[in-house]
DNA sequence: AGAACAGTTGAACGGTTGTTCAACTGTTCA
DNA sequence: TGAACAGTTGAACAACCGTTCAACTGTTCT
């Protein structure tokens, strides 16, 4: 049995279960870059104020009570994973949900959320 | 129009735009909790490899490459969450999805990621 | 042109969080 | 009983990340 530099044996585990197999670990990273994106309760308040009505950046931060910059580096991020989308209209730049998805995945949270209780 | 504490005028924004309201923010906060836990490629990982097969710690740790430690911190975030569930067999613990929104919840992840491209 | 508002950006600070390490509990087997 | 393996736990350290701040660009209006 093979002994790593730490001095763990390695397959010390004796069991002799299923022989499982990975999925593709870029694809997790993929996945998990992507749920980051809604772990944060900002980015989260953000997208569902977005589901009801697109918004333009100084009323998205009055709804939160945040500043402009912050909501906008926040934006920024969601804009990069293509969560949203904006278009400059005069002086203001309105952001809208890019696609459906967002709105599935937050339903199944909440279905989840909602069998805890 | 008033002015606060930093200089900065409220409502600065001209702009009459629908008076959106912002749900539940308890429940932003439960959401962003909810998907923290997806945004670790340590923990999508083990979930991705518990969607096959019920694992053994031992097993999960020498499919990540990983110390039991590590993995065994992860496991007790995810069971707090009801996002798995264990059963201890003699000298082994083994894991296993708690419920089959987290099936559904990555399949829509995965959705999103495959149009990307 | 210049004032005022809308929005972005990069650096810096502070809090969060994942892994490591060491010590611990629980189970099996001789 | 005690050795060996399976798994957990808390503290500590390092890396990551969200907000703040100040300076900047872009647009409108007088």
């Amino acid at each position: 049995m093979s002994i790593n530099e730490k001095g763990n044996r390695k397959h010390s585990c004796e069991c002799v279960g299923a022989v499982a197999t990975l999925p593709d670990e870029e694809l997790m990273f993929e996945l998990a870059d992507f749920f980051k994106l809604f772990g944060d309760s900002t980015r989260i308040r953000i997208l569902t104020a977005l589901d009801r009505t697109e918004l333009c950046v100084c009323e998205i931060s009055e709804l939160l009570s945040m500043t402009k910059s912050a909501v906008s580096h926040q934006l920024k991020l969601l804009r990069q994973s293509n969560l949203v989308k904006c278009e400059r209209r005069g002086k203001h730049i309105y952001y809208a949900l890019a696609d459906s998805h967002v709105r599935d995945i937050i339903e199944k949270a909440l279905e989840h959320i909602a069998e805890e209780n």
